[in-house]
DNA sequence: TATTGTTATACTCTATAACTATA
DNA sequence: TATAGTTATAGAGTATAACAATA
């Protein structure tokens, strides 16, 4: 055995490896993102802005499962950098609507790409049929973990929603 | 499609799932060691210090990759509980040697079965082939990534160590 | 002069709550 | 009176650097 102690779960049990995976995973896709100036919280800010160009702070927020107040300053950060900008609510004027600007698509559209390239990195080496084995698997122990498709965790942990990893 | 964006890499993708299955996974097991009092980082200490009882505070600081001031306060926390002592070092008296209790060796024991408890719940209905296919799939991922058995992620990003998740 | 552990401190991140302007 | 967004502030967590004791 390694010197190196295991440190959650068992090492060789599929808890601590994917805690691991996914971890690094995490990491690799910050550093990556970061050659375009953006953290990952940036990136998942502008996706949920391209889903519906228009939406309020308030909306985007909720579905990001992040308070208000730490909202202003993502988009404060990304405004400044020219990628969305507030614009006024036609009927209400306390209300923001966010759109996403030409560049920040671009840079959305950069990243996507960098995205895809990491994926490639990570599944090298693998044939397609044991890419689809792996993600039948992963899966079956999201419906073990209760992560229904789609789903968000609950935000009331304490724990940074993992959509801004 | 879901009206839920995605929010890292492309979900169906690897990348994403693994973040989204190894945050999940942390979560719940840190969730789980609170139960006995425990942060995951104090399951991680306790670990490294029954690794070889008696090492100094400053070798396993270097094993888990946490400055040393860190460690001062990991270790306050968990000999105020009763589950890790200092001692004296027999020829230099700088040194502290880190000795489990037999409270802490039980904690421990008791931290390692829950954590077991999850990794069956995780792995809920898998068969054994399943799980041996899928621990070598990760495995492969593992070695695209560049973590080697055993080995640490380097501290130098400005993450927190994956031990100490 | 170097090293072990400790303490002090500064920094980042986040969330709560107070505040403003509108509704 | 309630709501959208902003600002102020307090707390946790972490790391760097100064420090004391010892080598």
């Amino acid at each position: 055995m390694s010197e190196q102690e295991q440190v959650g779960p068992n090492r060789q049990s599929v808890g601590f490896t994917l805690s691991q995976l996914g971890f690094a995973t995490s990491r690799r896709f910050g550093e990556i993102v970061a050659t375009l100036g953006l953290e990952p919280r940036h990136f998942a800010l502008l996706r949920a802005v391209r889903v519906a160009d228009g939406q309020s702070q308030q909306a985007i927020a909720e579905r990001l499962r992040i308070p208000a107040s730490t909202m202003v300053s993502l988009i404060d950060h990304l405004e400044s950098e020219g990628l969305l900008e507030r614009q006024p609510h036609p009927t209400d004027r306390r209300t923001r609507l966010l759109h996403l600007t030409s560049r920040g698509a671009e840079v959305l559209e950069q990243a996507t790409i960098l995205g895809a390239e990491l994926e490639g990195s990570i599944c090298a080496g693998l044939s397609t049929a044991e890419r689809e084995t792996l993600l039948g698997l992963l899966a079956r122990i999201a419906g073990n973990i209760g992560i229904a498709d789609g789903e968000l965790p609950d935000h009331g942990t304490g724990q940074r929603p993992e959509a801004l990893q």
